[in-house]
RNA sequence: GGAGGGAUGGCCGAGCGGUCAAAGGCAGCAGACUGUAAAUCUGUCCGCGAAUGCGUACGCAGGUUCGAAUCCUGCUCCCUCCA
């Protein structure tokens, strides 16, 4: 890859998100000239985004910042039928009102990352729904080489596995490729995105879009990210990294970029933040805390807006509880004996079981508004409670929740 | 269609009538060190209980036995070899 003259691209390579391209000179060429539509697909088996999904939108961002035109599909009508790229079983089949459920709040979710004045949010359902099967293997499906779609990455690794292979699921790829004709189309979309797993159904597109519209349209990959030590990014045993604060606080969103590993802080600032890579090169030497404290609070900023910083860093600091995720408890449960640390614990969502909490205070991790607990039996007596009525309750150094005792 | 082998805790994997809530490893959680990093070390790691303990759990359903993850029967799923 010589020098690339659109900054578009070039912004990408800088960022490290190019994997591979279809044809990198003419994607050149073309966003140098002209401002294009870019598309990337996105499941909606979740109620929400997670940080895996993060790299795609920002990709879109981008493409948005640079003049192109974002256009996110919301796969409503594939995720009906369950992407079988690498999975080495088939999905559950989703039921429809989930999925419908599912793209509203993603579409909260994408608000944030995209001007929608400027960029198109779209259920494939619209077309796909309406799709007459022996029209649609008439007209597009004699373009498909079985031949070929077996000799697919993503298809062998799944016809080596010993589980079956429904034709559902060989059908998904279709699919997404017509999705691709479909855009282009009605919106002449030129790109699209995805991550390297994405490569075959990506060229897939391409070619029925060549064969069908006599139209070169293209494709572009990121690499499949992956942390410092291997893990696949945005899943954690917890759980996934949400993006929304429902799923995720912002507190914690935070906490996540904060505990990045020192190999990754640089490479993260570059994909997940808007900082200029400019910039990020300028400061790479500076300190690698005040560096993940950066990488954090850009990426929050993003998520949830740069009002929730201020009350974060003075949670982290100790100032004040502003930035925690707040449990909270009606108060006459600390009349009496007070309040259980075990039962807090396991209410705040702190501790999985009343096990799980005690194992937390004998192994000396629970803190009670910065003190070491001890006691197993402890109870938080009324007058514990500050003048605001609540307390800091932490697990460890890193995990903290504000439990607000609320009158009735 | 025939012959064998297998299914164990989040994952991998030992156990093959009692001492098994089930070795070991990985992942997780907390502690120590450091820097809210990595590596390392320590503890912990089904639920309830302060605890002796109790309840659940070794693919599913039954059975034998004082007692079963371990033996028997049937079922489901997987693997290997032969046709």
């Amino acid at each position: 890859m010589s020098s690339l003259s659109s900054p578009f691209l070039k912004d990408l390579q800088d960022r490290g998100l190019i994997h591979q391209c279809t044809n990198i000179e003419a994607l050149d060429q073309l966003t140098t000239t002209t401002s294009i539509p870019v598309y990337i697909g996105f499941d909606a088996t979740a109620p929400s985004l997670h940080v895996g999904n993060l790299m795609g939108i920002m990709i879109l961002r981008i493409a948005q910042r640079h003049g192109h035109k974002p256009i996110v599909i919301l796969g409503g009508g594939t995720t009906k039928i369950g992407d079988p790229t690498f999975k080495d079983t088939l999905r559950p089949l989703l039921d429809e009102t989930v999925i419908a459920r599912n793209i509203n709040t993603i579409k909260g979710v994408f608000s944030k990352y995209l001007h929608f004045d400027k960029a198109l949010m779209l259920n494939n359902e619209e077309w796909l729904n309406n799709l007459n099967y022996m029209d649609f293997l008439r007209d597009y499906g004699r373009h498909f080489s079985v031949n070929r779609m077996l000799t697919f990455d993503s298809v062998k690794a799944r016809l080596e596995r010993d589980q079956s292979f429904s034709f559902i699921e060989l059908n998904y790829m279709i699919l997404q490729a017509y999705d691709f004709l479909e855009l282009h189309r009605r919106y002449g979309c030129m790109l699209q995105c995805g991550g390297s797993d994405q490569w075959g159904n990506i060229v897939n597109g391409i070619e029925l879009t060549r064969r069908v519209a006599q139209k070169e349209v293209l494709g572009l990959t990121s690499p499949l990210l992956t942390t410092a030590s291997g893990a696949k990014m945005g899943k954690t045993v917890s759980g996934a990294v949400w993006l929304n604060a429902e799923d995720l606080s912002p507190f914690n969103y935070w906490q996540f970029w904060r505990n990045v590993e020192d190999a990754d802080v640089l490479k993260f600032m570059k994909i997940y933040t808007d900082l200029p890579v400019a910039e990020i090169e300028l400061r790479k030497n500076e300190d690698i805390n005040k560096l993940k404290i950066l990488l954090a609070d850009e990426a929050t900023k993003l998520a949830h807006g740069a009002g929730v910083l201020e009350g974060i860093h003075e949670s982290v600091t100790g100032i004040s509880n502003a930035g925690l995720p707040v449990t909270e408890i009606p108060s006459q449960e600390f009349e009496g004996e007070g309040m259980s640390v075990i039962s807090l614990l396991v209410r705040s969502g702190l501790c999985s079981s009343n096990g799980d909490a005690r194992r937390l205070i004998r192994g000396g991790g629970c803190l009670l508004n910065g003190e070491k607990i001890m006691d197993e039996n402890f109870c938080v007596p009324k007058n514990i409670l500050d003048k605001e009525y609540s307390l800091r309750l932490s697990s460890g150094k890193k995990k903290h929740v504000l439990i607000q005792a609320i009158k009735d």
